[in-house]
DNA sequence: ATTGGCAGTCTCGGCGTTGGAGTGCTAACG
DNA sequence: CGTTAGCACTCCAACGCCGAGACTGCCAAT
């Protein structure tokens, strides 16, 4: 984008002005408006020429001829590339933040449905959370409990201490003593190792004749399989929210947002591709390539849990957003939760 | 309810007609829409002064003057109670709901979630679903893994294959060999037992001197804890169903309601008071204690996992909803559940 | 008890009007 | 050449009005 530079300094500054108002209104920011309210030194009519360039750049466009200019996603694009101010939240929502999280609940789950409530609660958009994708994590306790003489829970803890548990059905009855030398000799074996390291773990334990063998392979094709078809889950909250945006007064427009939302497996696909090194990622309106929202924007970021454990935490609401604020406060719920789940994970 | 009887047959006959065309249609019934559909014998006028009557005795209510009749609260009440004729779910949204759960989810919460979805697909309303309460199940299985010297994992396999976990500090470093060992006492001790009964366990587990001692009891005061202060969590699904509805066309209403859906703390209490022994549970209306249920109804049942493990299945929606069709859907569903989730709890 | 007839009432959608907001253009100015 | 005042123009949104349609309640007749 060789235009991210041609804009000179005062087309830069109404550019700001007119977002910055139209974010905050809701209205269409008319020339008079932006004379009085941020260019005392110029008059309306000076505006008016620059306003009328800014959309012929695509920079801005107007809803009907008698009205102010709104942001176009191109806009907003240069805006949050290059004109945001970069913001901190306010100490009223750090310390809200902050108590929420200082009594954490004690577990992965816990904290994320928290960080989903917070983080609606605080930026008035909805939120979306992912567990931290685990196919690569690191395996630190296997247990094998025994329900029904031929079938077994298979409990895992990982890294981070996140626990996966499936049922696996064994081809002849087992004991809980068996199972129990299995789980020790698992534990020897596999412990410190994952993702594509545990297929050539299995290979190394032993000769093929055992009983014990078959039975062991199956438990780990079952853990592998669980692992990697898993489809990550969305966790999402302020759908409450988005009623109270003008833009959504027409139903219509939430209906397919909302069934986005609700179904998860495209959003997923979005979060899963946020990168790890990034600050922030934000996605505006047509950049998006699911319809449901092209007339939305994302604000998203990582969080760390452990080494290997990172997942996706940001929101999504109108393109009309005030970007600065929620850039901030996506960033400080990522920080807060990064170190509550430290504590978990030792 | 003396009322509840003090309706002649001929009332009763157009009363249903009025829920039934309404509950379809959404349109306000009038008197030569019921002559012409329903009542070819009758003519508009007799028709009429019945819908007078029943305004009168307050079933019915007419939005204004010169509008057909919708029923009230207590016109539906009549309805469920007296008028609604039994109703099996259609042969298609059988097979769609065995399909589903062909190939359940190997986990409760995998069962519960996909429940949720279905009964929001195939009722087009909000669905809600709670875990069942455990704080009455037995205990089948008890695991301690070290995470850190002074920090353990205990892990919890209830009836039905239930599993809670949480993270214990411990006063002193203890290794994974005496957690071992401690966990194997308890399995002794405690399986098979749950609820007020643990704390009477504890007490004979031994003399007071042992360090082991004072481990146990800290493990095991937070398990009870843990079991008794958590709140249910409601899952929902199936909130884009209520935006097609006409009566949230104004979203001011669905604000509300959405608050109490997210939030859900409020929801868990009405859940929670769905008898066990009932078939299936409705509630209409201003019968809502809270305000935001005012216009809605509930239609709640219960769903069993093992003896101890019942939980609550249902749907909101606008009180305007096909109460047959939607009772044997819930129904269906519920059956459906405890089937599978038997299938797990063995 | 039932029914046809009829006047009354209310909503809803369409339509024209009006006020206001904002623009683009032009000509003048420094 | 950039800036500015003035002005005609456009468009939307709100308002009020009107008529069509729907349904009622009541009355008198059967």
């Amino acid at each position: 984008m060789i235009e991210s530079t041609n804009l000179d300094g005062r087309k830069q500054q109404i550019l700001k002005a007119v977002v910055s108002d139209y974010t905050a209104t809701g209205i269409p920011v008319g020339s008079q408006v932006l004379a009085a309210k941020y260019f005392i030194a110029l008059s309306s009519a000076t505006i008016r020429n620059e306003l009328a360039d800014l959309v012929g750049t695509g920079y801005l466009a107007q809803p009907h001829t008698s009205a102010g200019r709104i942001p176009t996603d191109r806009g907003y694009r240069y805006f949050v590339d290059f004109l945001m101010a970069p913001e901190a939240a306010p100490p009223g929502i750090r310390r809200t933040v902050r108590q929420e999280f200082e009594h954490a609940p004690n577990s992965l789950e816990g904290v994320l449905e928290k960080a989903a409530m917070v983080l609606a609660q605080i930026t008035g958009n909805v939120s979306l959370v992912t567990a931290p994708e685990t196919s690569e994590a690191r395996i630190k306790h296997i247990d094998l409990v025994s329900l029904e003489p031929t079938s077994t829970l298979v409990i895992l803890v990982l890294e981070g201490n996140v626990i996966k548990q499936q049922i696996v059905n064994l081809e002849r009855a087992t004991s809980q003593e068996d199972l129990s030398r299995m789980a020790a000799m698992l534990n020897h074996k596999v412990r410190g190792h994952g993702g594509a390291d545990l297929t050539t773990r299995i290979s190394q334990l032993g000769p093929d004749r055992s009983e014990q063998r078959r039975i062991l392979e199956k438990v780990l094709e079952s853990i592998k399989a669980y692992q990697s078809q898993r489809q990550t889950v969305v966790l999402h909250d302020g759908v409450r929210n988005l009623l109270r945006q003008p833009e959504f007064v027409e139903v219509s427009r939430l209906e397919e947002l909302l069934e986005l939302i609700e179904q998860g497996a495209q959003l997923a696909g979005i979060l899963q591709q946020v990168a790890f090194d990034k600050d922030v990622e934000i996605i505006i309106g047509r950049e998006n390539t699911s319809s449901g929202l092209r007339e939305c924007s994302l604000v998203l970021t990582t969080y760390r849990m452990a080494e290997r454990l990172r997942g996706t935490i940001g929101i999504v609401g109108p393109t009309r957003m005030l970007y600065g604020q929620v850039v901030a406060r996506v960033r400080l719920v990522s920080q807060t939760i990064s170190e509550a789940l430290a504590g978990l994970a030792h």
